[in-house]
DNA sequence: TCCTCGATGTATCGGCTCGATACATCGCAA
DNA sequence: TTGCGATGTATCGAGCCGATACATCGAGGA
């Protein structure tokens, strides 16, 4: 899943690690807090064998062996292969597409897929809170007597907060199919978001 | 923080993985969809290594070797360290402790500990989403002409998630300070919680 | 009687991710 | 010049996950 915000992330510009882990919070916002540089350093470093990420400065898919380290920082840039790569884990339809960090993930970069993907990513994901609201329900209903008064809050509150995504992603399924798509479909950014047919209250 | 959950459940009764399993997913329902085995016996062997529980059957705090895998399940007890384990872990003040996952964990147990660590974790959980808020309200106004419409939707709907969660833990703390707790502070479970004073609001 | 099949149940493996930590460099101010 | 905080790369141990393998048990049918 950290593949695929890199790789995005690096298809708008080529930056190097801190960079990356700040433009990602900004990103990611809500799904994670800052990521790991546990996390973000191997993963670079996986991408680059594997030729789907490069130092800046190499020809597309070159691989330089020592020059990684010399002194301070290195700055990537995405291949040929890994512009591939990225619009295969775009448009992918496994389980992880759904689940909270995938999703997430994906919808992040909607702007870079076509409109098919996005309305098949998103009703995936409404069945897949769908299924956990129903699950819920069902815990709330046949064990509510077996749970003390906090669980029972604790399940309350989870399935409150899938229903109204449930309404969430009706309302931007509604949208995408109506077309009142906020963004050009096509690979380069547009810049131009226009009118989102936001589907948040405005804040005071 | 599985650890804690394991344990909390095996406060309540003697179980197997298998039941272990399912009781955590109605226990903790939104958090985690199911535990993966992966995680829960190798957990299982480390608490048992270390003498926080112990197969049913045993004295407290003894370990026996090979009986482990006779034939079919194997029921677990927590020991008498286990249960000082218990209250220290979940009355524990860590960082961890008010990320979502150990948030709620400790949530979920809320009816095993005394009101002051209750109001302490509530206050605490608080903070760090007041944190999050803060910080995609800041990406919002500072940074909405550099990112998409969707990305921009995405840091929307997870501010409108931070600022629910934040009402709800308020009224989760006036309640707590006037002391309409739903349950009793004691050890043992009552089985009688009540009216709860819930935050949610009823379902048709 | 025997045989299959699905539910129950334990267990391991590889891989991703995290938090903590170490260390090197740079710019700037005392 | 010395020191210090921000910037930046990198590694380590451990937790957790998804996939997978395998063993047992009860029920139902040939």
């Amino acid at each position: 899943m950290l593949e695929l915000a890199i790789l995005g992330l690096l298809q708008e510009a080529p930056m190097h690690g801190y960079e990356l882990r700040k433009e990602l919070a900004t990103k990611l916002g809500t799904l994670r807090a800052a990521i790991s540089y546990g996390t973000l350093y191997p993963t670079l470093k996986r991408l680059q064998t594997s030729g789907l990420i490069g130092e800046a400065g190499t020809a597309d898919g070159e691989i330089v062996p020592p020059l990684t380290s010399r002194r301070g920082r290195v700055v990537y840039k995405i291949t040929a292969e890994g512009k591939e790569r990225f619009a295969e884990l775009l448009a992918q339809a496994g389980p992880e597409t759904y689940d909270d960090a995938g999703f997430g993930v994906h919808f992040a970069f909607f702007a870079r897929t076509d409109q098919a993907t996005r309305l098949r990513i998103l009703e995936g994901r409404r069945r897949r809170v769908e299924e956990r609201r129903e699950g819920l329900r069902d815990v709330i209903a046949r064990a509510s007597d077996r749970l003390d008064a906090y669980t029972l809050e604790l399940q309350r509150h989870g399935l409150d907060a899938c229903e109204r995504e449930v309404r969430w992603l009706e309302e931007l399924i509604t949208n995408e199919r109506s077309g009142r798509t906020p963004c050009s479909p096509a690979d380069p950014a547009t810049g131009d978001p226009r009118n989102t047919g936001s589907t948040s209250k405005d804040r005071p």
